[in-house]
DNA sequence: GTCTATATTGTGATAGAC
DNA sequence: GTCTATCACAATATAGAC
């Protein structure tokens, strides 16, 4: 497309489509495993233009990473320092997280490599995030329900940190272990499906009996 | 050192000390990321040695693999498959797996980032362990004590999968997770410890309430 | 903006002396 | 068994035409 002053636009999004493609190469095969070739060919376009728009390997690592969490890390922020109650917080995060997962199940696998192998990564995202007082936010918040709660009786004692940690720990680690769960206990894709299921119904019972006092 | 019949044997390790350096190496790395020259430079040898002992730079990811996941999956199957009740059973994962990680803390992220982007290493892996029978010791022994208590009013119905999931993910994953909770939480390497310290003196009567009718 | 062609460096792997 | 030297190729990145 040329602009009125002659100046040419692209029609579609291109650099959109090789967000999306890198997004997906570099979730399968991790970022030290993929190839910006193929990168390149899942988006229909020549090496060079990856360089185009994201300059380096790193940099279009580093914009896939950064989208990835954006995905994730904003729900479990804003349910924890909601005003839900402690069950409906786990409830939520549940049902949240089993839901995205369960359609893309390899991205705790590509975020848990990521962090490990890239630790790098993570100041700037959190910078860039909200700067570090989400901390405060969701501990303080949870703190003050779980004081509360214990006070009446209603709530086993419970560091928030220990809380937080235990919700997300039962959320996500089905699917950062997908592959050694589907060979140990004997599952195809499908089989995985009803376990992760079956674990909609369970995990908000379990973790409301273990809040009990 | 010289035999008596005059042929020549390595006085220390060598092969144990390039395995040993692999080990850190990739872990750190991970497969992908680590190079072959930095292994050989921790283990203080030539990189032609690692290909003298281990052919492929493949060879040699799969052997440390196989030791690494050795050191953890036995006892998880063993301790499962035991006499010991559900909640003695949860007490000593955690107990065994808190310890045994707190002095690894990266071996979760790099297993976790080697199935998800190496899963052709899981099938030999398990045929080696123990075939496949694994699972139905584990889950067979785990669904009648569960049956049992259940029929007796202790514990509130669960799926063997389910209970045997759910306590490995409590201990595994916060490691896997480490650096972002760090981050997350503003701790720094004394401060997880503390962390892991404090779970593992609420983990167990966590998942104990968890599991009452 | 998008392509082809190429520069340049990194890296796994082997040959061969000792 | 261990080393030095080197091969062969893969992979990121850039130059320059269109």
């Amino acid at each position: 497309m040329v602009k009125p002053d002659g100046a040419t636009v692209a029609d579609d999004g291109t650099e959109q489509r090789i967000l999306d493609a890198a997004d997906a190469v570099f979730v399968r095969r991790g970022t030290d495993g993929a190839r910006m070739q193929e990168i390149a060919a899942e988006a229909g376009v020549n090496k060079a233009l990856l360089h185009y728009y994201y300059r380096t390997k790193d940099g279009l690592a580093e914009a896939v990473f950064r989208r990835v969490a954006g995905t994730f890390m904003p729900v479990i922020i804003e349910t924890m320092a909601s005003d839900l109650s402690l069950e409906e917080k786990a409830g939520k995060v549940v049902q949240h997280y089993l839901e995205v997962f369960a359609r893309r199940p390899y991205l705790p696998g590509y975020v848990i490599s990521e962090i490990t192998h890239h630790p790098g990564r993570l100041p700037p995202l959190f910078a860039a995030l909200a700067g570090t007082q989400i901390k405060k936010r969701v501990l303080t918040k949870l703190g003050q329900q779980i004081d509360e709660r214990v006070r009446t009786g209603t709530l086993a004692p419970i560091a928030p940190e220990q809380f937080l940690i235990n919700i997300i720990s039962l959320c996500v680690f089905p699917f950062a272990a997908r592959p050694i769960i589907m060979v140990a206990l004997g599952l195809d894709a499908k089989g995985f499906d009803r376990f992760i299921a079956q674990r909609r119904e369970t995990l908000p019972p379990f973790v409301a009996r273990a809040l009990r006092p």
